[in-house]
DNA sequence: AAACAGGCCTAAA
DNA sequence: TTTAGGCCTGTT
């Protein structure tokens, strides 16, 4: 991988499995917007960027500060996917789907801005979801700007656990805003702290998260995966159900997928969704 | 237009 | 331990 800073943008190349539209469309993150000429812009970290790939080369916008501190890590990319592909090719499903959805990558999400949106996602679909998300930036997040446009950081768990739910009216998350209450009292509260998890054993992590309100296997393992990066952890939702009775064996175990389980669940997760959305 | 949505909670067997 | 119904509100 080649990093070159050209001032208020950076050029990647040489490097594989990166592409876009999968990693932004894949269901993992609610914050990123495609735009008329491909690119995509999103907000993390209180960072907003523009993404887009000419040829083999990646620009993101920014300096090399930013880089370093957020976009870095945030697309994980010091990881090599390619090499991953080929460790979760067990059988030829597998080899399919790895194929498929080659390009693809785990955001490493800020793990409160992960807990809130798959709080909001729980029976929702992922045009709700991104709105819920956006209304709830809006109106609770600090605004900077960004290329002369009003953006917003996602809002502290501080601020929210201030809140009401009749505050939370606004952003029409339905009965999922009790929920998102509850989370940010927790965290303010120091009944749970994200900085443990680090050192926690995936089975342990799981049990601190299913003990907030609104939060089942399926939020932790989301929580875990696309916020803490844990990358063993393996969400099953409809989808998935779906894909592992179409697919696997009866008693087939995801951890036998190993470390990577969480990135193998992306690939089966991608390859029936957008199989699906053909289909239509 | 009415069913259904990327789940969770509670009550009941 | 497993199962059914309800939950807010929009999208299809």
């Amino acid at each position: 991988m080649k990093i070159e800073f050209l001032g208020n943008k950076v050029k990647i190349t040489g490097l594989s499995d990166f592409e876009p539209e999968k990693i932004f469309e894949c269901g993992q993150c609610f914050r990123w917007n495609r735009q008329d000429d491909g690119t995509y812009i999103g907000v993390a970290y209180g960072f907003a960027a523009c993404v887009r790939k000419e040829g083999q080369a990646i620009f993101i916008s920014g300096d090399q500060n930013a880089f370093e501190a957020v976009w870095r890590s945030y697309f994980d990319l010091d990881r090599d996917y390619e090499s991953i592909r080929g460790e979760l090719n067990i059988g030829s499903y597998m080899r399919s789907a790895t194929r498929f959805g080659a390009g693809l990558r785990i955001l490493k999400q800020e793990p409160w801005e992960a807990m809130c949106s798959f709080l909001f996602s729980q029976c929702n679909n992922i045009a709700r979801i991104k709105g819920i998300v956006q209304r709830f930036s809006e109106e609770f997040g600090d605004p900077f700007y960004f290329e002369g446009e009003k953006y917003y950081a996602f809002p502290r768990p501080e601020r929210i656990s201030r809140l009401t739910e009749k505050d939370l009216e606004p952003i029409r998350s339905g009965y999922r805003a009790k929920y998102v209450l509850s989370a940010a009292r927790a965290l303010t509260g120091g009944l749970l702290d994200f900085d443990a998890f680090s050192l926690m054993e995936p089975e342990q992590a799981r049990q601190e998260l299913i003990r907030l309100p609104g939060v089942g296997n399926k939020v932790a393992d989301c929580i875990l995966l696309y916020g803490l990066h844990k990358l063993d952890a393996f969400p099953v939702d409809v989808w998935m159900k779906r894909a592992l009775a179409e697919h696997f064996e009866k008693d087939f175990d995801p951890a036998s997928f190993g470390e990577h389980a969480g990135i193998a669940q992306q690939y089966i997760f991608y390859n029936i969704r957008e199989n699906y959305k053909k289909a239509i």
